[in-house]
DNA sequence: GCGAAAAGTTACCAGCAGTAAGTAACGGGG
DNA sequence: CCCCGTTACTTACTGCTGGTAACTTTTCGC
């Protein structure tokens, strides 16, 4: 199933440092990499795609960003900022008001959509044994979003105590809703509005 | 790390069919242990332990309820089916006001603490690589409540046709609520109500 | 020049999901 | 009463993946 990663063209190094007083990939181009295998051969893909997609051998993807959990959170943090970003750009400055609150669904969804095998292996866990380590994965995958919401519900009249609860669940709630919307192809993003 | 699953007996049956004609195990002992070794071992635990915890060996567990995937649906069934009985004794037939939602919830993430592990090994994903799998497993883990919620929520005058998302939303909500909240150890659950 | 540090690759290990093949008890037909 | 197909197990394997140790080659400071 899935097509065994194809690789596009065996680049083959000599062992050794390379020529050339430079790196040969840095940090971000591996989280490229990633973003493209994930995005080709979806959720599942394994870390030995991702160095081959980055032209390099495993040892450096772990150099560079780390294991399997340390990806997944550096894409996570990727992938909030962008959510971040289309939110912000949705709202502009906008009165927070009820169609404000659909734009702000709507635009997270689009999002989503737009990044649908990511946001899968993401909010997927990722085989974490720790359980608490996968945990604050989905955490600091929505930590932005949370923060956004708190401050902007403590902007208008409501207790900010709760705040952070209130966010979560409301993060929590688009991450669910996000994941029965991406299987039902053909609906339009506005009418999910509290 | 975790402590590699220690054998309680190494029962070792030999080979071939057992005495007396019956099977070893069913399939709800087999599901016995999975939340047994669960419970013990983290959400990591694999099948192998499983096995050893039932008295047997894989094959048998892939005989009764198939593989890890199945494994994962068959427990989120069963503790979605907890989670309702849970919710349904807490509400008891009482009027659906404020106070009714906040028992509701309050019940759901009771519910969630007992099973602190469980629950992180039917939403964790379970290295699903087909991606549409591992969404029907979460969505089939909240199917019930989802039900639940719809016609309660048309039951109220509210419209039933969007029912199924908002539904859904709450129970994300409900399930990021959870993990946000079994990690923040003392906070009694009443005051997270919307 | 020369040796230590840097930046790669190769080659491996352990663990897990899943499966094929082997083995022993049951049980019905001759 | 015995035989042989079926049943219900176990053993033993494959293939893959996350992670790491060991090796190789270049650079750069002294």
């Amino acid at each position: 199933m899935e097509q065994t990663a194809r690789v596009s063209e065996s680049i083959s190094r000599r062992p050794g440092r390379p020529l050339g007083g430079q790196l040969v990939v840095d940090r971000e181009h591996v989280l490229d990499a990633a973003e493209r295998v994930i995005r080709r051969d979806g959720a599942g893909s394994s870390l030995e795609a991702v160095a081959v997609e980055a032209g390099v051998t495993k040892p450096i993807v772990y150099d560079r960003v780390g294991g399997r959990a340390d990806l997944a959170d550096a894409l996570a943090e990727r992938l909030a900022d962008r959510m971040v970003l289309a939110t912000r750009t949705a709202l502009a400055g906008e009165t927070l008001s009820q169609t404000g609150l659909t734009r702000f669904i709507e635009a997270n969804l689009r999002t989503v959509a737009d990044h649908r095998e990511l946001f899968l292996y993401v909010t997927g866990g990722s085989t974490e044994q720790t359980a608490i380590g996968r945990l604050s994965l989905a955490e600091r995958s929505t930590t932005p979003l949370t923060k956004t919401l708190a401050v902007w519900r403590s902007g208008i009249q409501q207790d900010p105590g709760v705040a952070e609860a209130w966010a979560f669940g409301i993060v929590g709630m688009l991450q669910m809703v996000s994941q029965w919307w991406i299987t039902q192809e053909g609906l339009s993003a506005a009418e999910v509005a509290g």
